[in-house]
DNA sequence: AAACTTTGTTTATTGACTAGACAAACTAAG
DNA sequence: CTTAGTTTGTCTAGTCAATAAACAAAGTTT
């Protein structure tokens, strides 16, 4: 059962939408404000009053005349507090300071040489204690701290398996919360890509939308209805276990025929190896693999096509599955959109059903293996807008 | 940007939230509806005398006392009101008419020999008529039509291809609404099966569910986040034509190796038909492949078995990817559930992925077929208690 | 310079909820 | 059987946040 309503709630809500009207329109004025909320214009004058004093918002100079009085801009002050965000991954860490509109003020990446807990927590935290330095002074200070994971989380935010960093059962939320006493967020990587992607990722607003982040597996970010789509247990997405070959290839899920198995970093290292394209000894072989299709080495282009076909064999059950408005492809695999996308295209074109491709977008990231830190600042950022703690 | 909230918004909102209490919790004091909503006895009580007014509740006997003065118990009028529901499928044409709880109070069914839409047309007003006659006197009368189809629907409720119905490109909605002057909901079989189940399905509420209507072909209904999903054009949902073998068998759809291709009706009683347990001729072939797996004819029996195996692929996959709380299967398939379930189970039990299995309930529908219908009478219900238009 | 327009502030009003008082109707204890 | 206490429901006064309208400030147009 949802809350009932009062005067105070209402309260609350309309200062979180005049909030918003001035995040997402500034700069603007009162008189805007006033027009694009429906809220009357003494009721936004005092709301506005509120937020100048809470120093989340500012004025600026003042505006052009439309025929009377020049309004007073109000500006959203994207610097009254930071936020920190974190990619980690299964060879390196990066993390970034942005601040309340996710623009990146410092960042610093880190690899990492051993997947061993306590030497990843001592280098995840010399990372976040360089970026909590790097904070300038602002009214809120650091607002939150967001850590991507490549890994199954549950809804209280605990690590319970994550393969490829050989992890099981961490608490890497309380372990956190304790040490530096600021909200901690832990998410899932390709969800917290598809949020990346949904707020920072386009110029207009997604309701629906599907990130896929193809790296050594395949996990799937999902925005369904304009919200992060999670399941009951927090789980959902595992598209990277979704057979697409009945007696398939075995995976280490327990399933046969998984689509990573045929359509991941790992699925097109294993195929260039056994094309004697590489050996074991190679060094970051996917980009010697993109190079190789660039010097128009025929055996690569064809491994990419393969690999591009089976991407396109995945989306295409997204496609049937969701109808989204947009797909996106991020993480690793999409350094090699080149040599992906003809073929990626073009099974998607001939097999998903007709309507579902109307007003479909498909592309790759333009976050550049950013997605993920964008999504977790995303996170940490609107959960501070939403409660808005009193000033310090 | 949503609403904002003012004095009359929030009684509005305030009354939709006693009416639901008293809805799910009959029969109910105010003093108990003030302790189980939050709001003061005193607004509960000018709020239910207002609901009575509008002859949505009424007041029953008194109550137990608990030590004080004896409560005056509130009822929902379930009879207020009455809604139409109708299930159109390919060979015949359910309707029913329930009051407001949802419950069956007359209910038709008829054959249809053809889908030529004006035939159709015909024997679906006959049916409604037949419904609207049957309905008692009631102080809001009937509140809406709603009609399950086997198609594509848009999300302005028009008709876009019926592929097993001929039909493309029908405005039914507008012309039911032409007609009757009634509001009138369209939706897809398998999403009204979904939201049939939701409604009245189980015992306890159910935020992420998947309903599996595996008929002619297969339709899923997804249950979200508690709410019905529909995709950008309404079109989500379309499982039936997710990829289980690539390269496999080529579909209507244009894709290849789709899971309606191997473990609907259709491709059961194609396999009976090459096994020469049917032929072309035979009535009702469905029944009679039960029969035999009944009466232990192995070969019907290996049928069942390989369908159910083909049925467990694809819930996996719907495991998987949505990580939901409960899967329901229903329509015709439905029926076979003794000869299905033990190579479905074992499917998923092996391959779907442990921590998603933890708290999942696979069920075939309770609901006998009613599932689409029971879907359609609590949309129809649901818009008209929102909008409560004036009694007239 | 005067009239009009637009923006923003101030004041009075309105309406819905809450707090508390009061009434009605019960149970329990003496 | 009477009195005290409890519970439920109604009534009244108060509070708060939004709105309506008046007013002020600062511009543009005639």
């Amino acid at each position: 059962m949802h809350q009932t309503w009062n005067q105070h709630i209402i309260k609350k809500e309309n200062k979180t939408i005049v909030l918003e009207t001035i995040i997402n329109r500034t700069p603007i004025s009162r008189a805007a404000i006033a027009q694009q909320t429906g809220l009357n214009k003494s009721t936004v004058s005092s709301l506005v009053q509120e937020l100048l004093g809470e120093k989340i918002i500012e004025e600026s100079g003042p505006g052009e005349s439309s025929g009377g009085r020049r309004p007073v801009m109000l500006l959203f002050n994207q610097s009254a507090g930071f936020s920190i965000a974190i990619d980690l991954r299964v060879h390196d860490i990066l993390g970034v300071l942005t601040d309340l509109e996710g623009n990146i003020v410092h960042e610093q990446r880190v690899l990492i040489e051993t997947t061993n807990f306590n030497q990843v927590m001592k280098r995840l935290m010399e990372v976040i204690d360089t970026l909590i330095k790097a904070a300038p002074t602002s009214p809120y200070g650091i607002v939150g701290i967001g850590i991507g994971v490549p890994g199954v989380i549950s809804n209280e935010g605990e690590i319970l398996l994550a393969p490829n960093l050989g992890w099981k059962r961490i608490d890497l939320k309380a372990h956190m919360e304790q040490h530096y006493h600021l909200p901690v967020v832990i998410e899932n990587e390709a969800n917290a890509g598809a949020y990346g992607e949904k707020v920072f990722g386009f110029e207009e607003a997604v309701d629906h939308m599907i990130y896929a982040s193809i790296g050594a597996g395949i996990g799937v970010g999902l925005i369904l209805d304009n919200k992060l789509y999670k399941g009951m247990q927090g789980f959902s997405g595992e598209l990277g276990h979704m057979t697409i070959e009945k007696d398939g290839i075995p995976c280490r899920c327990g399933n046969k025929g998984c689509w990573e198995r045929y359509a991941s970093e790992q699925a097109l290292i294993k195929q260039a190896y056994e094309a004697k394209l590489i050996d074991q000894n190679t060094n970051d072989p996917l980009h010697v693999l993109i190079d190789l299709a660039n010097s128009g080495d025929e055996t690569a282009i064809a491994l990419f096509n393969t690999i591009g076909t089976y991407i396109g064999i995945g989306l295409t059950n997204c496609i049937n599955i969701f109808n989204p408005r947009m797909i996106v492809i991020g993480n690793q695999m999409a350094k090699a959109e080149k040599w992906i996308r003809p073929a990626m295209e073009h099974m998607i074109e001939e097999h998903a059903i007709g309507f579902h491709q109307e007003q479909l977008n498909v592309q790759f990231s333009s976050l550049n293996m950013y997605s993920t830190v964008y999504g977790m600042s995303a996170f940490t950022m609107e959960q501070f807008l939403q409660e808005r703690p009193l000033l310090e």
